[in-house]
DNA sequence: AAAATCATGTAATTTGTTACATGATTAG
DNA sequence: CTAATCATGTAACAAATTACATGATTTT
């Protein structure tokens, strides 16, 4: 049921609708909990029938109609009730490690490509990062509580993305060295 | 198609069977793919169909007879060919950052409940990690070419870990100071 | 008129979880 | 004989992905 908590809290002060809640969660919230527009509308319809949330729908100027979603007070008492639920951790999957458990000199460089992209998309990631923490998050002592809250998300994102960073050097520098060895061994072949 | 090649990777050196697999995906892999022996069975299963994997029953004294699988050679080439498949990310999810969004002086110490519990679980696992590394990946440069790839994996795990252990310092310290602040605004009220 | 973007949705399928079931063997 | 562990599975359900569909509005 994490989701539907997930899109509660992302309308915590805004009133979204579901396509802005889907564009939310590519960048802020998503990090930690993404959803697809199909899933989410499925999700609202839901919340939405629960009275957890309720809509409104909005004319814009030179846009078609939207249908935007906000808490209700029963709403947000379920969401502060289920802080307290017990987390069950969801260990992280990533296919990308279980190749990496395939290493070979004919896919080294293939998989270089592939680490060299994944650092390319984390420093993107990391400068929208930097710019929000720097921009709300300077001074975490005098945040308001819930913001404190955010702000440690944003620090994990933060440590994390670095600490991937650092990896991503570590391995492509040793995939390069396979890379290299394996035109070495061509080049012993042929001679 | 993940876990169909995750399981085939356990398999690559040795033959396992399915209760096997699942204890194995507990420590090692697990870290980076997780499954619960009921979808292992099933995909070996799937797996044996398309004669990906092989399977033979095995007695053994003491305990009931296992079903042990083992890679074919068409199994063999379908990972290989796997590796150069693009990798979609899949975003990891994380309830308790969610969580931490809706921080407030009534759950603070909940979430610091949280994240201490992660914070023990993560040091059990590096525990392992480093013993696994100390042992196998000492020297990394005269590793064969694959177990290159494993020691990358490894080190991820690390690192990663490390990482996360200093952010829940971190996030502890935070949140005892919210807990302090909630107290004295008690004391005041009732004074 | 055609293409692009915004906005909301349905349906089919795959993947993953939870609950339940069964039998073999050993230890107490 | 009972409880515990090992081992394999089935069924029901929930979550997530992929493919497809529709209509409004703006840009070209």
């Amino acid at each position: 049921m994490a989701l539907a908590h997930a899109i509660m809290t992302a309308l915590i002060d805004n009133d979204l609708s579901g396509l802005e809640l889907a564009r939310d969660f590519e960048s802020s919230l998503g990090s930690f909990w993404n959803a697809s527009h199909q899933q989410i509308y499925q999700e609202l319809h839901k919340l939405a029938d629960k009275g957890w949330l309720n809509k409104r729908e909005v004319s814009q100027s030179g846009k078609p109609n939207k249908i935007v979603y906000g808490m209700t007070k029963s709403g947000r008492d379920a969401l502060a009730g289920w802080v307290f639920d017990t987390t069950k951790t969801r260990p992280a999957k990533d296919e990308l490690m279980i190749k990496l458990y395939n290493l070979s000199e004919d896919n080294a460089s293939h998989l270089a490509g592939e680490v060299a992209d994944r650092r390319q998309e984390m420093m993107r990631l990391l400068y929208l990062y930097e710019k929000i923490r720097i921009r709300h998050y300077d001074d975490p002592a005098s945040l308001p509580t819930r913001h404190k809250g955010v702000y440690l998300a944003l620090m994990a994102g933060i440590s994390q993305g670095e600490q991937f960073l650092a990896w991503c050097d570590q391995a492509l520098e040793l995939l390069a060295g396979v890379e290299a060895g394996s035109s070495v061994k061509r080049k012993a072949k042929n001679a």
